[in-house]
DNA sequence: TCATGCTTGATTCTATCAAATCCGTCAGGT
DNA sequence: ACCTGACGGATTTGATAGAATCAAGCATGA
């Protein structure tokens, strides 16, 4: 069985990051333990982590907050994830076997599926499978720590900002075009999939976040 | 004042940097608790957070140890550093102002002071001051804290492996160099700098480390 | 020799208490 | 009359102590 610190703070996660807990929302421990049905402690813990995942920011006697991002965080997060894939891809090609590629492939062809049935919820787990199994195989723990503690926040900036049409087209050709490299064992071509998917979600997210600021901060 | 949980994450981190809690020791929070003289609750706050730094390995319900680290993993981590600087520094170069030189060169001034007195410990802690002013002028939050967080880790091997002979001496050259470089505002030249001293650290580590292995792990 | 159940030890969670911060109010000064 | 500053109550966080839960180790029996 899981601990309880676990299961809030995935519980958590998802609130923050599907808008039920909105930017700029303030985070008393007394509600949210009555609300998600744990004692304070566990869940003091789980916006520590969250902390730890750019998602909440506290400050000592003062609470906690959900994160309020502006377009420079947005790009900030992702220039230091491109910088991060940079060095990490590369060493997926080198250390991915074709085993590898068909777990791969099989993960990928669920977000197909989901992404062609249009389920957002699926296609966006089987979207974060993919690129765990991806990232693993850079057998770069630290490195790959980064990639998830960020990754959070950047469902977060997609449930905020929507997205946008055809992205889930796009990134089922991303998807096939990186197997491809892999499959070839290109790492210079795998690295600028990579890297160009991202400035492509980087830009459109900063598109949006530009047009409509929408900070409907609910204060507290 | 600070709070109970800052304070024995420092004692901690300290504890583990040093060596006096050797990689692969146990840590049980009541003997911690003890020894530290807190509550058990922000003990394990502090084993978290340091978690988060890569200092320590937790796994649910079986309790704390001091991580090991391979020869793999040192190069992983510095290659990580090594990244993610490659994107900062151009970014300091960009935003850094006169009078933050003039900061930067009173930090180093410490740093030289200790450095040429043989202060180990002080140096240590004027060369992370400096290296904490200089990354905060990148303006990017998330990155600097990829940095700050495995900073610990760093740290931990240079005391856990030695100093190799005249590091001290040319980080104090290095530092020079990088300083004039940001005077004359050039980005390319900055970044070589610091990658190559970061490469330089690793290669030194990596060789110690190679050269004797030295896992006496205290076992629990 | 291997599987199984108990025992021990630790961790994790709940509930309670103390300390610090925030907000509304009020006095004093310009 | 308005603004600035300080004081006090209320709320929230942070810490402590104690009970429950879970994992590992060892003896026992087949």
């Amino acid at each position: 069985m899981t601990t309880a610190e676990d299961a809030v703070t995935a519980q958590l996660r998802r609130l923050i990051v599907e808008g039920a807990l909105p930017p700029g929302a303030k985070l008393t421990v007394a509600a949210l333990s009555a609300r998600l049905g744990v004692s304070a402690t566990p869940l003091r813990a789980a916006l520590r982590l969250l902390e730890g995942e750019g998602l909440v920011e506290a400050h000592a006697h003062r609470g906690a907050r959900v994160r309020v991002l502006a377009p420079q965080d947005i790009r900030n997060l992702y220039r230091l994830r491109g910088a991060v894939l940079g060095l990490l891809v590369p060493d997926v090609v080198r250390h991915v076997s074709d085993a590898d590629l068909d777990v791969l492939e099989a993960i990928d062809a669920r977000f197909q599926m989901a992404a062609r049935a249009g389920d957002g919820p699926a296609a966006m787990e089987a979207n974060q499978a993919f690129h765990a199994a991806l990232l693993a195989l850079a057998r770069n723990p630290d490195a790959a720590a980064v990639m998830a503690r960020s990754w959070a926040l950047v469902e977060a900036l997609r449930f905020r900002l929507g997205f946008g049409p055809g992205r889930l087209a796009r990134s089922v050709e991303s998807h096939r075009a990186l197997l491809a490299a892999l499959r070839a064992r290109d790492a210079a071509a795998a690295t600028a999939l990579m890297v160009a998917s991202s400035d492509n979600a980087m830009a459109d997210l900063l598109e949006r976040a530009l047009a409509g600021p929408v900070p409907r901060a609910k204060a507290g």
